[in-house]
This record gives structure tokens, sequence and C-alpha cells, in this order.
DNA sequence: GCATCTTTGACCTTCCTTGACCTTACAACC
DNA sequence: GGTTGTAAGGTCAAGGAAGGTCAAAGATGC
């Protein structure tokens, strides 16, 4: 399967650049014989930030995709909060999971107010109180991968 | 890529000249072996007030260009960024601005993923993309609040 | 046989580059 | 003091070079 041999290929160009990767996708793609987009396509399957990878990339001439590893050390217990947050989550509970990242150490005391910014209903004011909970979820679970990524 | 060139080219000399520089268009766009209109590209897509900088020109015999690197106290250029942000802003400039941040080393590289994160079009995917922006700029503004706060 | 994962291609967005044309400043000349 | 010539920089639109997205068709696995 060419998604496997693609992802085995970026695996081990990672692994020569100490674990960063600048490829051109149309260069790629030409190389292997496919599609730019199937290029994509395992990027986005198989290096997400869920399993540790970011990803950035400049369009337009010279344009390039970056993929970083990230190692994973504390991020099994931020994926425990990634999944224990749900589909909806109200401000109180969203600072008490963040005090409890806080408390261990994995996150700075400027980063627990930040990330309580984000969520709190200041800042989703605007949203029907009917839906807060669930945007600040999903705002929440962003917040959380992004931890885990850098 | 040209761009890339000339931007890290201005980036030096800035440096040289203490956050201040004067160039000629039309000499600098010969030396480099471009058109003029490229340098006019690079200041105003890579040299903007949104990043910090200062631009001023004077057309005619002897004109130039100036480039000025402001810098602000921490919770100007805070206030700064808060004003500018307005009542909508996209995912993009949003990025722009925590660059800025990060470029001045008024957030660390985890905040401005974590910020970039709260306030990514994948936080916000439930919410009707005209309104993205809108509950977006309130977010940031919450997150920058919270910035100047610690 | 249904669900999930791959593969492909058409179309979109972003960024860079170039060149034609516009505006402004200054100076020389009447 | 106007007029005019020339030397700047400003603007903008077109074209090209990337990468992004998405839906449909094809595999594959249970």
């Amino acid at each position: 399967m060419l998604t496997d041999y693609i992802a085995k290929m970026i695996e081990e160009m990672l692994n020569e650049g100490n674990g960063t990767l600048e490829l051109q996708r149309n260069e790629m793609a030409n190389r292997l014989g496919c599609v730019p987009s199937q290029i994509s396509y395992v990027i986005s399957s198989r290096f997400t930030p869920e399993r540790g990878y970011v990803i950035e990339s400049r369009r337009g001439g010279g344009g390039c995709i970056r993929i970083v590893r990230k190692q994973m050390s504390r991020n099994e217990y931020m994926m425990h909060f990634f999944c224990a947050i749900g589909e909806s989550i109200d401000e109180g509970e969203t600072i008490a999971y963040l005090k409890n990242l806080a408390g261990n150490g994995l996150i700075s005391e400027r980063e627990l107010h930040i990330a309580a910014a984000a969520t709190s209903n200041a800042a989703l004011a605007s949203i029907p109180p009917d839906r807060r909970n669930t945007v600040r979820a999903q705002i929440f679970k962003q917040i959380i991968l992004s931890m885990m990524a850098v």
C-alpha cells in the first residue's frame, strides 16, 4: 500500500533529521509517482498532533511542509485529559482540570491563566449559553493537543 | 526564494543599525537583480506594523525607505495588540500576531501554540463560519488580557 | 454487505514575481 | 513664480508556483 510506504519513508527522513523534516509535496509526489494529495493524505492520517507530530506548511513558490516529531512523555497524561473532556464542559470543571495540570507541573501558571481565559465565559459571551459548553470543550481539546505538541 | 533572502538581508541590516535602516529601493533591487516592486512586496508582507515595524518613505530624487523596529514596553505592546484585534480576526492574522509576540520574547513558544490552538478554526469548527472571526476575536482578547495580567 | 481506509482528480487559496503605470519630490530653466 | 524634466518610490493586476480541500471511486477487512 502506497500510504504505508510513504509513511515509512517520512519516518526515516524524520530519523535522519533528528525529528525534523521539510519536504516539498509536489517534488515528493513526483518522485514517488503519485498525486500530490496522496502526500497530504498520509500526513493528515498518520502524522497527526494526537500522535505527537506538529505540521506547518507554506504555499506558493518555494512552498514546503514541515513535520516535527515531539517526544511523547507526559503526553499520555494529557491524552487522558483529552478523553475526559467529552462533548461538553463548564467553566468550573475546565479550571479544575487546568489546576490539576499545573499542580503536576505539566503546564506553567501563565499557561493556566491563558487557557482559562480562552475558555472563560467572558471569551464565549457571544455564544448562546446552551451551546457554550460544547464550544468550550472543543477549544479546550485543541489547547490540550497543543500542549502535547510542544 | 527571493523574498526570504531579501527579508533576511533587511533583518541583518536592521540589526547592524540598531533597529533602524534606510535603504534605496532601486539601488537595492539593482544589487539583487530583481524588480524594484519586489522590495516593496517584501516590506509590505514581512515588515508590517502587526509585526512591530514602522515604515516611512520618501519619493523623488534621493528618495529612500526607512524601516524602524519598534520596541515598546511589554504592556504597551500588549495593549497595542488588544486594540488592533478589533471586532473580528481570521486565523492567519491571529497567528501573525502571536508570532510577533513570541518573536519579541513576550510569550513562549508553548504559549504561542496554546493560544493558536484555542483560536484555531479547528477549535471553532462548530461555530457558523460567518460568526467565527467574531468569536475568535473575543477569545483572543481574553487571552491577551490574561497575558498582561501575569 | 457494510464500514473503513486509500487513491485520484478537480478545484481553491495562498504566496511570489514581474511589469506597466501612477504619484511625489526636487531642481533647473524660463 | 510657474513649468517641466527626471529621479525616485507606490500601486495594482496578471500569471505562475506551490500546498489545501473535498468528494467520488476503488480497495480491504470484518
